[in-house]
DNA sequence: CTGAAAGCGCTTACAG
DNA sequence: CTGAAAGCGCTTACAG
């Protein structure tokens, strides 16, 4: 290249000696371009060592070929898994997948749009498992202005009204199915440790109540134990449970809103010597890994995060204003047994 | 904002009753403006609905304000944790950290090269932990190539002989301590599951095989298993290496890669009737959570991802050219013990 | 303090 | 098939 800067297409087009035009259509490689001037443009922009500025071309065109993931932890190897397979169907569909971190308080805000509106982002797909639920009216505003610059698809969970498209996760059946499976099994003191949204319809908590209902065990509120989403609040949750139940009320089984609280929950478990499953069967969410290597396996739901990922690339492409809601299936390991009485 | 398009600085421009220059300015807000200008333009601003093009400002100034990771498995939590505190790291020097995915075979080629060029980054972090072992002169071209538009830093791991910057994971001494320290609980028939890398200085094998000369056990070639970095192939290496020896020489320890392949080989282990560690000592790498989570407790090695993400967007920014080393350190859980003889 | 004008590197009608 | 020219939305010397 040209020393101190990259060449450009005003290089190559003196090079071959011809307009920048022709250079411009032998890049594009849609228009027909005589062949013996391709062939001098081709060695021209070898010999500058040329490379089209994607910059300047978006820009030209108005797109950014660019869309958004906006995540809260990307740490947590769920989401990890997400943003994967969207970036792969991004990929394949001509876009760069770039991920925003989600601002504290798990909720976005107007920094976190004016960055994605100036940087003239195709598409954005907003995380909502843990923001939805928190200030619901402001975020439905901030994305109500969002949405007048860019298609927006929600993704994980929404509120229950959510007028645009959204891709999320059956927290509801996740839970449901799992009091069923227990309840089969001769369980009925089952514990709930997450998040506690009595009026969303797609949560944890509903399924769990409603399972009850149907399976006939009355609800106990004490039962159910508020607690964020990663290991130590599992432990710490737990508990807490504990501490606040006679032994004789000592749930037989736990609902953990994710694996990690299920690692956690087995900790606090262990520490008040109370065996898992004998004593309490565990089941976690999300499915990870390491699940099946936790002593005793737990047992967890696949959530299907790839299918959720790439669901959401697809919705975001045609600007769907779908819902669309990904189920889950329950995998039972050694962390669930019957219930002892 | 304008029906059908983004408002732009013309139509604020002509809102405020100014030049676009003056716009330009009230939006930098380096140049000084007459108060009662600016109003004027603030408020033309606020009634377009107007949010500056990032894309033609950088496409002005030359600058994408974007850098890049090249990495293998974001699916893996060590490399969630690089990226999530590299991203921070960008952020906070008014950078967007974008994430791409290493070609398969985990080895860098020009499709790759080509896309980071053009997107005109200012500034590429490739990872070369499974990279720069392979096809090494092809791969240091490549990277020349790529210097000549961009910094770069290697990252992980880097050809011993490596002329750019690096910031690596010291996986010499991550072996060497491992060693050490199970030579001290009396072990000395010390397994080792990875990558084999006789020729390279700064690796976990000879990490491994100098401790092991150093505390006077001889090497045994047979104790060596290569191994993915995953759990299938964790597992699938330990019953190999069972099934290659005879039971009076089966190992007391065990030294793996990373922590799946520890789970995994922990796994072959129980389904061989031996226990972790009253038969064999396990150490794994990275020290993910859920080490401590597993049964019996992993000991594993820190190595640091934070300190190795962020290091290495410092480097990048000053486009720096050092070798810089991230330390390990072991941390001893339930399953490492005495040896039993 | 403000405006007119050139330029960043492309694409794309429009003629020829 | 190819070229001249306008334009994408900004920034920034240069005058005034």
């Amino acid at each position: 290249m040209a020393a101190g800067r990259n060449a450009t297409i005003y290089d190559v087009a003196k090079e071959a000696g011809v307009s920048i035009a022709t250079v411009s259509r032998v890049i594009g490689g849609k228009t027909r371009v005589n062949p013996p001037t391709l062939e001098k443009v081709r060695a021209a922009i070898q010999k500058c060592n040329y490379r089209p500025s994607a910059i300047a071309r978006d820009f030209n065109r108005k797109v950014s070929h660019t869309l958004a993931m906006v995540l809260p932890e990307l740490t947590n190897p769920y989401y990890a898994q997400i943003y994967s397979a969207a970036h792969e169907r991004a990929a394949a569909a001509g876009y760069v997948l770039m991920l925003f971190p989600m601002p504290s308080g798990n909720t976005i805000d107007e920094t976190l749009l004016e960055l994605l509106i100036e940087r003239r982002i195709d598409g954005a797909i907003l995380n909502g498992e843990y923001m939805t639920h928190r200030n619901t009216d402001r975020q439905l505003a901030l994305i109500k202005q969002l949405k007048e610059f860019m298609p927006v698809i929600m993704l994980g969970s929404a509120p229950s009204d959510y007028p645009y498209g959204s891709v999320v996760t059956d927290l509801y059946g996740c839970a449901y199915q799992a009091v069923e499976a227990l309840h089969a099994l001769g369980h009925s003191r089952i514990a709930f440790l997450g998040a506690i949204e009595t009026d969303v319809p797609n949560s944890r908590e509903r399924g769990y109540r409603e399972a009850l209902g149907k399976c006939g065990i009355p609800y106990k509120a004490n039962y159910c134990v508020k607690c964020e989403p990663d290991v130590k609040s599992g432990e710490t949750a737990m508990h807490e449970l504990l501490r606040s139940l006679t032994f004789a009320d000592y749930p037989t089984a736990v609902l953990a809103i994710n694996d990690p609280v299920a690692l956690g929950a087995m900790k606090a478990l262990e520490s008040h010597a109370l065996g898992v499953p004998s004593d309490v069967s565990v089941i976690g969410c999300d499915d990870q890994f390491y699940t099946a290597y936790a002593k005793p396996a737990l047992s967890s739901l696949d959530t299907q995060p790839q299918k959720t990922g790439s669901t959401a690339i697809d919705m975001l492409l045609k600007n769907s204003d779908e819902h669309i809601t990904i189920g889950a299936k329950l995998v039972l390991r050694a962390s669930v047994s019957a219930a002892r009485d």
